[in-house]
DNA sequence: TTCTATTTGCGAATCGTTCGCAAAAGATAC
DNA sequence: GTATCTTTTGCGAACGATTCGCAAATAGAA
């Protein structure tokens, strides 16, 4: 593992919500070119170390979040107002997967979901959070 | 309606399948701007003629894709050989969603799910079909 | 340490998408 | 129908996220 690798690995493992590409570029501006964060989050994800997914939301455009790979796998949901995460816990797709992949003889290799709308704290309040 | 905006809500409504924007580009070439065809396909996802999902597959890179919304909102697979999709039916997680937005305090407006993989077609071939 | 394979930084390119602006098309009022 | 006001369009340029090519730096093996 090179310096860059671990950085990001790091960053991402300490993380308690996903991290965007951006935002890694932007925390290792000094130390790393975006080159090679986008190529460490690829020879990371190609490892299984990390995972990510795709989300837009008006605020931030269209970016790909990363999340490290440590037990069950899991699935977010996207504040639209604050843009926190909340973690929705353990996949609970697997019987519904395994239903629909029989129904329509499809093999499943990944699944993607994500779920937007207000979290508790900005569904109570109705000033602007940061961002 | 303009004639933009009609052209591209028939070949939506027609389409067996998820339309990317670039397909729609293609269909409409000669007819149409690209400019015009986003500008149409985000006013018809604003007046809820159509909704949309973005999907990166390895081959065809990161992009939107839109369905005519027409009964139940519906989840899709993409396959990763031969790019065709699957339609899995009438979204299933009306329940989960329910139970998850209620034990995390959660106003969920919308979420996102597909699957990939190989469809049962490409299961059975090794020839590659086409893109 | 020396040698070789791999990774990095830099800048430019790519891709999907969006913008600004002037011309064209629609809608409304005579 | 014509004048007038509003909306939409086409065009070209810009945009933001991501990727590329290549020479310099680094990591690992011997
Ligand atoms: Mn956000
Ligand atoms: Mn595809
Ligand atoms: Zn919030
Ligand atoms: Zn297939």
């Amino acid at each position: 593992m090179t310096k860059a690798r671990t950085h990001v690995l790091e960053a991402v493992s300490s993380a308690s919500e996903p991290l965007s590409a951006r935002q890694l570029c932007d925390l290792f501006r000094d130390d790393h070119d975006q080159a090679t964060i986008y190529r460490a989050l690829h020879y990371l994800e190609g490892k299984g170390s990390v995972e990510s997914f795709i989300l837009h939301c008006d605020c931030h455009g269209t970016e790909r979040y990363y999340v490290a790979r440590a037990g069950a796998h899991r699935h977010w949901f996207h504040c639209e107002r604050c843009h926190r995460f909340t973690d929705l816990g353990p996949c609970r797709f697997d019987d519904l997967i395994g239903n629909v992949s029989a129904e329509k003889r499809l093999a499943i290799r990944s699944h993607t979901f994500y779920a937007t709308g207000l979290c508790g704290a900005c569904q109570n309040s109705e000033v602007d959070a940061t961002h």
